[in-house]
DNA sequence: CTTGACCCTGAAGTGGGCTTCAGGGTGTAG
DNA sequence: CTACACCCTGAAGCCCACTTCAGGGTCAAG
């Protein structure tokens, strides 16, 4: 068994972070010491990482407590494990089209830039202020 | 003269959005009518769609201000508005690969998806509970 | 007995960019 | 006169994932 630190540490998360899991229904509230402390099964860092790594590929907590309730469904399917990965799969496609476009503005503005001479003959702030579109 | 109603729709924004502007530092406060309405001046519109721009390719409104003062202050030179611009290319770019790498491994996971079965055999949880790192 | 590391709670704060709310005044058409 | 569109203010709420705060208890070493 574990107490909150522990846990913590082999989870690579916080203390505060794990409350927050608990208090989010992320995690199961864990038994209390006669002291009041958490006790957690060793098991509990296996559930944190695996918040941790949806993290890391996109997925709020929200779509995790999602996740997870499909996990413990025995009437869930694989398909619905999928639908929701490649939802997100397509949401990160949309963001990374927005920041490219962004991209390849602020490089066409940047290539333009002299990078001396006054700002009031800047192409930047020109193309800001401008009537074009981007 | 334009009204605040006005002046949103020209710029293309909402008339709280403007009032927020205005608590925010990035449109002057206008004069007012006898009524106290605010009472812009037509360029307010120009101005509302330089922000509105900036905010296209990823500046923030912190940043955006930044941009207001170096365009507004003579002794201000290209190039620190060009270190803003590229400031923000890096950023985005950073942006970018975090999500291609969220993207390439949620392509692996859907692509190892059969999409049928129970979830008890699901690949993506699997990948999401195992101990291989991502 | 004190120090220091650990644990507890509920509530509030953070950042970014708004939006919404509560409670009002103004102006004009019919 | 009434309806309706428009304007005003300050404060609070929203989303997300935490972090910080205020104020306190627990426990082992020296």
């Amino acid at each position: 068994m574990l107490n909150i630190g522990e846990a913590a540490r082999q989870g690579g998360v916080s203390i505060e972070t794990l409350r927050y899991y608990e208090q989010q229904g992320l995690i199961a509230s864990p038994d209390r010491d006669a002291n009041g402390y958490r006790k957690y099964v060793p098991d509990v860092v296996r559930r944190i990482r695996f918040i941790k790594r949806a993290q890391d590929v996109g997925f709020t907590l929200r779509d995790i407590s999602e996740l997870l309730s499909l996990k413990a469904d025995p009437g869930a399917s694989c398909s619905d494990v999928r639908d929701r990965a490649v939802g997100k799969l397509i949401e990160i496609k949309e963001k990374i089209d927005v920041l490219s476009r962004m991209r390849d503005v602020l490089s066409t503005w940047t290539d333009a830039c002299p990078s001396r001479g006054p700002v009031d003959v800047c192409p930047i702030l020109d193309a800001l202020d401008g009537e074009e579109e981007i």
